[in-house]
DNA sequence: AAATAATGATGAGGTACCTCACAATGAGGA
DNA sequence: TCCTCATTGTGAGGTACCTCATCATTATTT
C-alpha cells in the first residue's frame, strides 16, 4: 500500500517531526529557566572548558553573532562569565559560573526526561536506526554543502 | 562496537541535522524570495483554497499570532489577499494571488531539488524506514502530548 | 616598518516562531 | 434581553537563529 517515500516526503515529516518535538523540549528546557540553546552553549563550555566565542561558535555550528548574543543572555543571568583573552586583546573567553553548572545540570536531567519521552516510544534498535539513518544524511551533508547553485 | 542509543543520542542526532538542514532548505528558499515558514502557508492556501487564520492555524499547528505575522508578510509582497468574511465580522479571508501561485510553484521546485540533495542519499527503502520511524515517534507525540507535569 | 589580509566580537536589521493580554465579535443560555 | 463564554485577530514583548557591515586587533606579506 505504503507508495514509495520521495526525499520530499522524507523532509516533510522531518520538519513537521521537528516543529513539534522543538517547542516541547523548549517548554520543558523553560521550565528549568533555560533553552534549548542556551543549554547547548554550557554543554560545550562544561565539556571542553572555557574558551572563546569563535571557537564556541565553530563548534556549535552557529554564526559568530548568535553566539554573542546567547552569551549575552547568559552572562545577564550570571550563568557564565566573560574574561579577556591576556594572548589576544579582541577575544573575550567564555567561563561556566557555578550557578551555570547547576543549571545545566538540572537542564540535562530535564532535557533527558524529555528525549525519553519522545523517543522513548522506539526501541532501542530503532532508535539506532534512525540515528544510523540520519547520521547518513548529515555526513553527505557536511561533504557536499549541496548549494552548488553556480 | 556501537553502544546502545539512547533516547537522547537520538534528539541530540536529530536536533544536529535539523539545524544543517534547516539552514540549507531556507536559504534555498530564499533564492526564490520565499522561505519556508511562508512557503507552508501558501501550500495549505493551494491545496485547501481560502481560509481564516485560526484555520489556517490548526492546520500548520502554528500559534494564531505566528499565521498573522507570516500573513502580512505575505500581503506585503503581494502574495496573498485578506478580505473579510462576510459571515464573521472577526475574521478575515486569506487567499493566493496569482503571484502568489507562481511564487509557490517556483519555491516548491526549488524545495523539492534541495530534499532531493539532502534525503537523495538514502535508498528509497532506506527514506520509508526513516518516515516510518520518524512517524512512530511524532504519533506518540500528538498522543500524550508529553507535558504531564501536573 | 608599512601595507595587506585574516580574525574576534559586535551593531544593525531581518525572519520565524512563541506567550500573554485584549478589543471586537459571535453564540448560547437565564 | 442581557449575561456570560468562546473565538478571531492583533499589540506588545521575547528567544533563537541569520546576514552584512564595522572596529579593533593580530598575522602575514613585501
Amino acid at each position: 500500500m505504503s507508495r514509495t517515500v520521495s526525499s520530499v516526503d522524507a523532509g516533510q515529516t522531518f520538519l513537521e517531526l521537528h516543529h513539534q518535538l522543538h517547542r516541547i523540549v523548549d517548554r520543558a528546557m523553560a521550565s528549568v529557566g533555560l533553552s534549548l540553546g542556551r543549554a547547548k552553549v554550557l554543554i560545550r563550555l562544561d565539556s571542553h572548558g572555557p574558551m572563546n566565542q569563535a571557537t564556541l561558535a565553530g563548534l556549535l555550528g552557529f554564526a559568530p553573532r548568535s553566539v554573542t548574543e546567547t552569551v549575552d543572555g547568559l552572562e545577564r543571568d550570571g550563568l557564565v562569565t566573560r574574561t579577556e583573552d591576556p594572548h589576544d586583546r579582541r577575544a573575550r573567553i567564555v567561563a561556566l559560573t557555578a550557578s551555570g553548572r547547576d543549571a545545566l545540570e538540572a537542564a540535562m536531567t530535564v532535557r533527558n526526561k524529555t528525549m525519553d519521552d519522545i523517543f522513548g516510544v522506539l526501541s532501542p534498535a530503532e532508535r539506532a536506526q534512525l540515528v544510523s539513518l540520519l547520521n547518513t544524511v548529515r555526513t553527505n551533508l557536511a561533504q557536499g554543502e549541496i548549494d552548488c547553485d553556480h
